[in-house]
DNA sequence: GAGTGGTCTAGACCACCAA
DNA sequence: TGGTGGTCTAGACCACTCT
């Protein structure tokens, strides 16, 4: 395969996983056990090792070994009628969320274009952690505009801007919207997956090799006016989006 | 921030990266200079760059020197009414697909379980690989029941297992099985993220720390029963998926 | 304590690119 | 040709987990 020691090396291993040769949760063979069967320096195996590490085939791990990993995915799931608040209600059976953050923020351009406000005007902005079994799964970062936030404390269901009294779930907050005279009626999503960085890793507990699952939305009224945006970064071992549409031929 | 050594050089380039002292494009300081500044030998300098390599901020290029990554994502949208159609027609205006197998195989137990038929029935399959740009951006599998094969067929409008006499495109495939008598009525589609194996990374030309989407899709027609299934690998950094979806509140 | 992986060094040689 | 990154070595010491 690749010329390189370190290549063949993993190229083996890589294989005898695909052969089911270690399960998930078992060890590979320890550094110095294939530094003597390949005849090479410890760096060389630690090079082939990092190669798989960074695929996510496997997890090393000081004291006990190289772990081949489990991969157990959660999916979300989306529907036609509302994405929102099937992929809340299923967060919600799995775990909780957490509100980190809530207040007023200043508009940078790409929120501001979002949300169709000027650059550097006040918006409310909230910052919540879904949790999936024991660790965060997915930081979702919601912006709002002022005239929405005052809507909604206005008709009385409470403040997105406080932590302490907030309305916790996307549906609540969609509800009170609709209470408010401001109804969600269109919601768009984009998906994309990138590398986490060094803080989204710490927050998520991320191992090596994950990628994470970035959805951009923006929920619109019946005049188009947009009434959120959010962008969710999500453990991509842990969550999946599922879409189910009606076709017409 | 890490106590390692690597880690804070890394930490340190990739601030210098976020504040744009380097710009997409740029190289940063060869290792030799790193070495250097830091007081360290040439691997944990290496080390640092292995990371910001592996988050996908940076393409190491021999030569050259540590490049700067650029990332200029192409979206593909889904509407409501016909993700695939559409998800289709963005292609097409980017690229062309090439079909580069095509034929009958023996279903395995994901798939055969996806088109609803017995594990080791034969069943019509295809791959496709999409271009965008200069490479591939997306390599996609498609399977088909036998009898929706036969039925295209039939109709005379094409034959899915030959390269040769093939309907090209996914909305000509499902104006065929319309035209047999198979029209899709419904699709479901699960987007994950992971990091691509090496086959994949070598077809579509993919740096280190680009996570690839996967989409599993599977389309029924009217009685439910499943006319296709299709798992699509795509460039993480050059693809994305949109949808738009109506709500009721 | 014995065994695991993690970090780091100093030096060597190779492969690729640009001027 | 000189500078870049890529691979590899032999050896050292550290951090962690299990028994």
């Amino acid at each position: 395969m690749s010329g390189t020691k370190y290549g063949v090396i993993a190229h083996d291993l890589r294989e005898a996983i695909n052969r089911k040769e270690f399960i998930p949760g078992e060890t590979l063979p320890p550094i110095p056990e294939l530094m003597a069967r390949y005849e090479v320096a410890r760096d060389t195996v630690r090079d082939a090792i990092a190669l798989l590490t960074h695929e996510g085939l496997v997890v090393p791990k000081r004291g006990i070994g190289t772990v081949v990993r489990e991969v157990d995915p959660v999916a979300l799931v989306y529907t036609e009628q509302a994405p929102a608040q099937t992929w809340q209600a299923q967060t919600q059976d799995a775990g909780k969320d957490l509100v980190v953050e809530a207040g007023w923020t200043t508009a940078d351009p790409d929120i501001a274009h979002r949300l169709r406000v000027p650059v550097g005007s006040e918006i409310g902005h909230r910052v919540r952690h879904f949790y999936l079994g024991v660790g965060v799964a997915q930081i979702s970062d919601q912006w709002f505009p002022a005239h929405i936030v005052q809507a909604i404390i206005a008709a009385g269901g409470g403040d997105l801007t406080d932590v302490d009294n907030r309305p916790d779930t996307e549906r609540n907050v969609f509800q009170l919207m609709a209470d408010a005279g401001h109804a969600p009626r269109q919601t768009t999503e984009t998906i994309t997956a990138r590398m986490p960085d060094p803080n989204e890793r710490e927050i998520m507990e991320a191992p090596p090799g994950m990628p994470v699952l970035i959805t951009r939305r923006s929920t619109t009224e019946d005049d188009d006016r947009p009434v959120e945006t959010t962008t969710a970064v999500g453990a991509g071992d842990r969550m999946s989006a599922t879409l189910t549409v009606s076709l017409s031929y």
